[in-house]
DNA sequence: CTCGGCAAAATTTGATCATATTGTCGAGAT
DNA sequence: ATCTCGACAATATGATCAAATTTTGCCGAG
């Protein structure tokens, strides 16, 4: 199965998995969190366009829950970053901009290479062995040119890794600021035919394989800077266009 | 309108909100943002002590506010790390561990300098006297023993000098740290006799007025471990004793 | 007769919804 | 261009239901 992930039972955040469900799930988790989960993911993977409007009752309506869950769930996302509270009282999706960038551009090479470092020595083979079906998964995505699932795979490779280092506060960190450009995200590749990425994820899993954790945290560094800079002549592209 | 104070009549004790609402107490702002303000600075301030339950209606009556308000904030929270999410679907402000003191050290270290070396340049004149003022009645609160005004103190300091880096995402992720050792901190301080010096301010101080960027990102680094050792040393000999 | 444990009632707490109230945006008239 | 009115969206309350914890009371063993 591909369902590899059988250890964890409930940790906070498994949104992949949730999304791709059914609505329905066992009764031990309450609907906030899974109107929750699925908000993020519609945000993480580009579902939603920077700029669009947030309604509540529009998600109640469009995810089949009341009132209240849907409030807990987009304070949630907007605490995280992920949802913009402005001041007519409505929410949003946010737009990135330039300063916004060299932000997360600061904050990710700093936090995501330390991450995989701890989590050199902590993953297990059949771990590496994931990774490295997940990185061939994305390989395909891309030569198929499906841009969902490239998204997914790829956020699926950090966010393994990352679980792995056992440090809770930073990887709820790094989670928050995925959050952040995951709109773009789509935008951006949309636009990018060639994604040079996958080199980084190979060395990554080679230095896994080695115990390497200081040419995994290289890798991983290199890997976000690509990707952020990625985002930012995009954006810098659509500034000067309008 | 006038319905809006109407249930605050005269609770004698409410200093929360005077501080963090300091310039916006317009009847623009929502129940649920006055509540997780207040909600926050009772974490932030240790006026809740690690470990302690927090229920809905517990809050409800005490904030004298709605369900759904209460609710909301305590979401907000959570996402923060300043509550946690319990398996009983019950909430409670979370006891720091050692690993957790070993990622906020990291963290901190990593971003609240950078932080001060953005905020150098920006910093006026009137900001700068503002942080010597506020330093001074740091010091004035150590010498009185007043600990809640001491860490109030602290955490204006931090707080004005992030506030001018203009750099939102830092400043926040930077915000959520704090939340996560704020419980801990009176708890701390309550058996330190010998409070860290502010020798760290009156230096960051200097530099602001020099204009030297990096000689004030040097001395908040030494003023967040100092802060984050001496919470680790006592966290430690708890665990010793029992 | 007392002590300890087990189980059922009672209480507390959380989750969700339906609804009333309030505020905001926009169309059309002055 | 400004004002008023109506539709729409968010805020906030209280009620209701469900789950979990605590209390209570019972029974048998020592």
């Amino acid at each position: 199965m591909e369902s590899v992930d059988a250890k964890r039972a409930a940790p906070p955040d498994d949104p992949v998995d949730e999304l791709s469900g059914a609505s329905d799930t066992g009764g031990k988790v309450p609907v906030h969190e899974l109107v929750y989960r699925r908000l993020r993911a519609l945000i993480l993977f580009g579902d939603m366009a920077p700029g669009q409007a947030v309604t509540i009752q529009g998600l109640t309506s469009q995810l089949e829950a009341g009132m209240t869950p849907v409030r807990e769930a987009i304070r949630r996302l907007i605490s995280e970053g992920g949802l913009t509270f402005r001041d007519n009282r409505r929410v949003s999706v946010p737009v990135l901009s330039v300063e916004n960038i060299a932000e997360l551009k600061f904050l990710r090479s700093a936090i995501e290479p330390e991450l995989t470092r701890l989590a050199t020595p902590r993953l297990s083979v059949a771990e590496i062995d994931a990774l490295e079906r997940i990185d061939t998964e994305m390989d395909a995505a891309i030569a198929g040119g499906d841009l969902e699932s490239y998204l997914k795979q790829n956020h699926a490779f950090h966010t393994r890794i990352y679980a792995a280092a056992e440090a809770p506060i930073m990887t709820s960190t790094a989670d928050r600021l995925w959050l952040r450009f995951g709109p773009s995200l789509r935008f951006v590749c949309a636009r990018v035919e060639s994604v040079a990425l996958p080199d980084n994820h190979k060395t990554m899993i080679a230095a896994f394989r080695a115990g390497d954790a200081e040419t995994a945290a290289l890798a991983m560094r290199a890997d976000v800077l690509q990707g952020m800079v990625q985002i930012e002549t995009c954006l810098a592209e659509d500034l000067y266009k309008s």
